[in-house]
DNA sequence: GACGAAAAAGACACGGCGTCTTACGTTTGG
DNA sequence: CCAAACGTAAGACGCCGTGTCTTTTTCGTC
């Protein structure tokens, strides 16, 4: 019910982070490094995985091949975005403003702090001068 | 297994939402603003609802009298930072950083970046001078 | 043609979730 | 004081997502 856009497990999110690291593998390669050792259960447990997140869209399969090649279709700041906004909308009726301020406020070192606002200032001369 | 700490469904949230408003609150109270017109198995849901929160530690009830009190034990920043620390542990080794630098590059409008920039200067007042 | 690896399909158990029913105790109003 | 109304307590129920595992079919290769 909550986002009528499917969400990622934790075990689907271990294949995405390899997918991520190496651009596009197959069955076997995400296997081995996934369950090394692995068995034929693991093989097959990667295999539906990879059908699941291909159902949800977040992952491509190129059959041309008779051994299939996977790789990615959202990266990690796709889904950071997606979770983001289901923790803003969930919480704070979709504003992501109490997000940002908690993080700035509890999770920032003086030297953050710094950064942060020579971010800020890069963004405010993008956005001041054409693009 | 990736919380270890149970988090809170949308019905239990909903739950949670009206506590919130009002400090504390009976199941009477609750079913008839969450299920207008409620039955008693909507009754028996909020029951329901409320026995789990209690067994995650979300709420506490006040057993005292014979029709039994309500109220939350955390607030919407608890939660908050519960589910931002989720989020960074699944998709960036539990670094916060990247969740604040995309909100600021993201869903940041000039006048925001400005009240961002307020914030931060208090921030860096507020650590200089001794408390 | 036979073997081995991969794909495809689906069965399975488990747990969380929301709902609903039933039984039992307590309060209250005629 | 009794009965109706309301509350608590306990648990059954079906649904669905998830991770695992088995079986069958396809296909390239020797």
């Amino acid at each position: 019910m909550n986002a009528r856009f499917h969400d990622v497990s934790d075990a689907e999110l271990a294949v995405l982070h390899e997918l991520w690291a190496r651009q596009q593998a197959t069955i076997r390669q995400l296997t081995d490094v996934l369950y090394p050792g692995g068995t034929n259960s693991h093989y097959a447990t990667v295999q539906k995985l990879l059908e699941r997140l291909e159902g949800k869209g977040f992952v491509q399969r190129d059959r041309s091949g008779s051994v299939h090649q996977f790789q990615a279709t959202v990266d990690r700041e796709t889904l950071l975005e997606r979770r983001l906004r289901s923790v803003a909308e969930s919480l704070f009726d979709g504003s992501f403003t109490p997000l940002l301020t908690h993080l700035v406020r509890r999770q920032l070192s003086g030297g953050e702090r710094a950064q942060l606002r020579e971010l800020i200032d890069q963004l405010d001369r993008e956005s001041s001068s054409p693009e």
